[in-house]
DNA sequence: ATCCTTATGCCAACACTGTTGACTCTACCG
DNA sequence: CGGTAGAGTCAACAGTGTTGGCATAAGGAT
């Protein structure tokens, strides 16, 4: 292979393409943002992004190893963002708190972007860097390692997938310009009564619930479990003094 | 257009293929798993499950809209397993809880159709049988529909979520014939103590703990508080008699 | 038992996709 | 101010989903 990407600390040469534009993994990340939310999921292409960019679409090579790892970049994009939204207060619950819905709402504010990347583990620094954010936070509080690192995983991961679940459902909606409310009131307000009597006799409810997030309500439950589980610590390690 | 996708019910003609198989909607949702564990997510196109079959791809037009159609039907066929292989005791956290653990499973059972397809809401009967099931398990425990809703719809996506996720994992360490404790190991244990001491403090507890899924952790602990919610309902209720 | 209709499967083609090897040309180092 | 090598370009490959037109045989009607 005669092709190698560098790694964009060690570029040297920034020669400009023949429209004009000088290329830089940032812009690259960023006009495949823009060209997702306009095309859909489905619709970056290396082509595209090449038009987008004016510049031709092997040239994406020398930057990403292929779409796949431009594809991570973009996930990894969209965390940094979600840290650079959120500052500490010290207050761990709400600190946990408010970055999740940082990250939950970082994703969803490029849908087709986060539907593409959220259930993916990218393993690039801005996750990392989450990650070692979230387990300071834990143990600072005073939470034993084992906890800390349970409580940890089922945080990311319900963030992720909830990121993923919502964005996917965003994404699907704006592209076929349907609400997922028109979905449950169109689909499942119409079923008969007798084959499903639990959907019928709450139709309504579920109109009007399903379009939102479950995310916060499940983040809370959560959070209010760990909370529970460092006052148990703390009452422990004071009565056994 | 002259192609129109006739419902399997209405099916008259079967007409074998030149190779002999005579197709169903269900031999061809079982064949596309077939294909999709054998040769990974991206792996079902529609000439390869034509292959399969021993039938032109063009065929599947004739039962399916497009594969995104059939996607969405081979996510249905994974939600109806999850049904077929659990069972009430009456006990309805414990119903819950199975239920869960059986849509979960039932997707990592195909991991690759999973990541295909758990993020997406199919629409389709089998379904709408399971939320059915779910809603009709918290009516008839005696939560009020309100809450009854919010947390139905709180179990489902979570449920869906995670098995997308966890699905995902599983089918790229297949695909790329690696684990993620190795994952684990090798790129988080490695970080530079200086700047990411809580991951480094750890890096152990995190190895063991990440290649396995927080689907269970989370669901008990909303389980626990859909308990807790129910309890304080009937409380008021006695007090208020 | 034979005919007719039409649903069903097949074929060829279209406009796309990601990716690569060989190429030009120009930005920068010495 | 030259030479070099690295960035951008080009053309090509094998593969994709999808469709319109066509042949054919299944099954109802006679």
């Amino acid at each position: 292979m005669t092709k190698q990407v560098v790694p964009e600390t060690a570029r040297r040469r920034r020669r400009p393409t023949r429209q004009g534009t000088v290329l830089s993994e940032r812009l690259i990340v960023e006009t495949a943002l823009r060209v997702l939310r306009e095309h859909g999921t489905g619709g970056l292409t290396a082509r595209r992004l090449g038009t987008a960019l004016g510049a031709d679409p092997s040239t994406l090579y020398r930057y990403f190893a292929g779409m796949d790892d431009l594809t991570r970049a973009i996930g990894d994009e969209l965390m940094g963002r979600a840290l650079d939204n959120w500052s500490a207060t010290g207050e761990w619950t709400a600190d946990l708190r408010s970055l999740g819905l940082a990250i939950h709402s970082s994703y969803l504010a490029h849908p087709q972007a986060a539907a593409l990347t959220a259930s993916r583990v990218t393993g690039r620094p801005r996750e990392i860097a989450v990650d070692e954010t979230i387990i300071g936070i834990l143990r600072t509080a005073g939470l034993p390692d084992a906890t800390a690192i349970r409580l940890y995983h089922a945080f990311i991961d319900l963030s992720l997938a909830f990121a993923a679940l919502d964005a996917g459902a965003l994404a699907l909606a704006e592209e076929a310009r349907t609400t997922d409310e028109e979905m449950w009131t169109s689909t499942y307000a119409r079923l008969p009564a007798e084959s499903y009597p639990h959907i019928a006799a709450t139709a309504g409810l579920l109109a009007a619930r399903m379009p939102h997030s479950a995310y916060p309500v499940v983040l809370d439950t959560l959070l209010a479990n760990a909370a529970a589980q460092l006052a148990a610590v703390q009452a422990a390690s004071t009565t056994g003094r």
